[in-house]
DNA sequence: ACTTTTTTCAAACAATTGTTTGAAAAAATC
DNA sequence: GATTTTTTCAAACAATTGTTTGAAAAAAGT
């Protein structure tokens, strides 16, 4: 057992970081696999040798940025339903884009290279979600659905899929192109707080739950 | 002046619609020249003789799918404004978003895949847009922005400007992933029509203007 | 100290990429 | 019908892709 300097964790570690950074700055598809290991500097094979392939790293990137927050999604829902009673839109909303706006703040990259690649997580679609991640999104669906649809009364189960599908939309639209209406608007804007961002989009998502 | 049977349009028309069509299949950055050219049945040579280059056959295409959309947003902006008088939130989003219904309609590909690719064109960033283009959106922002301003009293510029992007970004979300909301409802969901769809859209992001 | 396992590495692999060439073929022009 | 222009095409180009090899180096185990 000993103390480890942050700098030297492992071949293996540094390609998932340096994944990590350029899948967020060019996209899954761009990202050769020489530009991962040129910039972890690590070899060329030894992506295939600590993954397999150029897909599985890309699950593994993907999974250690989701899973955690799928966690937090599924502990907040957890303390919600503790309380009893109805739960209204605003705290399920929460309950779901909160935990990103968490992982974000003990995020390796800076807050925009992890907005970005998250949004692409969530709104990019060049790759099929590994199993387990699928799995995680399905007991995420079975657990919130039908508080969404308590909290609206009248809300069939067909318009709360469509309004959580709008209202993902809305997030990770704006994790990925939050820069591009600060490019916009000429710079007047987007120079505020996440949070602040978040308390915008939950605000505009909770209206659209309005019957 | 003669009678030319629909199959005959040449190869640079062919190349075009071949491309529209693999462009949203599979995305810009995976289509290569050989899938169009051999899709549309010509030479690989053929797209840097009648385009100059991939990128620019990029931008024929998306200004082909963009431009009739930009325009009719304009035409109706300008018949709503002929009526005098402050506009309605809804009459806003119908004049920026009913145009994209117009166009599938009389799109030659089918209108799943118009949609996945004119999402793509809203959503994904893989490439800038050509100037042509962002002069289209910077008018339609000119005109739209303050309409808005004005059809919520008390909606400050920058508050705006949020709530557009994210309406942008219901937008997109559910035209590149309208399967994904099929698939994860078991397929109780997704069979309406686009134009039902499009009322979805509009009534969420209608109630996300209210302040 | 020796053996075994894990890890790294330069080099090469086969496949695909966008682009270019220069000569044919087709069409248009005179 | 001859000339010029436009268009097609097979072939090759240089660059890059993900993957694989087999041997060297490092680490771990005994």
């Amino acid at each position: 057992m000993s103390i480890a300097p942050k700098t030297v964790t492992g071949t293996k570690e540094a390609l998932i970081e340096a994944a990590l950074v350029l899948f967020a700055e060019k996209g899954f598809d761009v990202v050769s696999i020489r530009d991962i290991t040129g910039a972890a500097g690590a070899n060329v094979a030894s992506v295939k040798y600590h993954f397999g392939s150029r897909e599985n790293l890309i699950d593994v990137v993907v999974a250690r940025l989701v899973t955690p927050v799928n966690e937090e999604r599924i502990r907040r829902i957890d303390q919600l339903e503790k309380g009893g009673g109805s739960l209204s839109v605003r705290s399920l909303l929460e309950a779901l884009f909160k935990p990103l706006l968490s992982q974000i703040k003990e995020s390796p990259v800076s807050e925009q290279l992890f907005c970005k690649l998250m949004g692409r997580v969530v709104g990019e679609r060049p790759y099929e979600f590994p199993e387990v991640i699928m799995n995680q999104f399905r007991e995420i669906a079975e657990r919130f659905i039908p508080r969404f649809m308590m909290a609206v009364p009248g809300l069939a189960r067909e318009d709360a899929l469509w309004k959580i599908h709008f209202s993902f939309g809305v997030l990770s639209s704006t994790l990925m192109h939050g820069e591009l209406l600060k490019q916009i608007s000429e710079n007047t804007i987007g120079d505020e707080d996440l949070e602040t961002t978040f308390t915008r989009i939950i605000d505009y998502c909770e209206a659209g739950f309005s019957k």
